[in-house]
DNA sequence: CATTCTTTTTGACAAAGTCCAAATCTCAGC
DNA sequence: GCTGAGATTTGGACTTTGTCAAAAAGAATG
């Protein structure tokens, strides 16, 4: 995120040191829950209620300038990349989360003809395992 | 699922009346979410707890008898069907998920090579959209 | 049948998130 | 720099989905 206050203004929405911090948390802590980014912002500007964390993660996330997660088994968790159509490697142990880009290639993996008579809009992948630490763990 | 108490017997698993109600619920509701089955399976026999209906889901997905799925913002759901690698498509506005068959094939679409040094064992695949219902909703 | 081990039930609890009303802040206009 | 309208933040209660633990009930072996 280059500039967060720049894209608050692109979008319409008014600035405020809650978001601002919030951004700057997400930002420097891809893949983190609201809880996480909570603590994060709270040692950067000292205090924040639990429904501003969630309140403005949903802003951020309906007007697309960051992106929820939502692996099975864990709370939400969000990162700044977008639009560049990748993918997350889930530890299935400890919740450790690693993009990966796109198998198929830099194309959407999306399939765009609709089954069912869906519309379908995306295509999730998420990718389970164990992640090296975890490993470890299990062989000991 | 052709024999259900069979099916119990072969994983060790004492027959009740319970979960051979569970069983019967899943197989006859694919996709459906836990409260869903209980309210089943109540039509079926007469009463289950809540805690048993969860307790018969976990042990049946345990043992592999089962398969829980977990789309973001949506209560798990559980089929029947298994180990034939389909994937799933998911209404975003009523959660309604309908079965897609592996876009590559038969074959697994996990690449098994590890990426970060993880060890993969399984490649899950969402397609999000709008079902048909949902669509002429929004248009009217 | 009786015993032992498993399952089921009941009720309390936990995590993640939402709803609502009151207090506070942002920002355009003067 | 003020002011005021409208948006944001806060605090607290509440909801949903699911788990934990102990007691009661049931299955299956001898």
């Amino acid at each position: 995120m280059r500039d967060p206050e720049a894209t608050l203004r692109q979008h319409d929405l008014p600035v405020t040191a809650q978001r601002l911090a919030v951004l700057r948390a997400v930002s420097r802590h891809p893949h983190a829950t609201a809880d996480d980014l909570a603590e994060s912002v709270r040692a950067d500007i000292g205090t924040i209620s639990r429904q501003s964390v969630y309140n403005v993660l949903n802003v951020l996330t309906d007007k697309g300038i960051i992106r929820r997660i939502q692996p099975a088994d864990s709370p939400a968790r969000y990162e700044d990349r977008i639009g560049d159509n990748h993918h997350h490697l889930v530890c299935r142990s400890c919740g450790k989360t690693e993009d990966v880009c796109c198998a198929v290639g830099d194309a959407p993996c999306l399939t765009a003809h609709s089954h069912h008579g869906f519309q379908i809009d995306e295509a999730e992948v998420i990718y389970w395992g164990t992640c090296p630490a975890c490993q470890k763990k299990k062989r000991s």
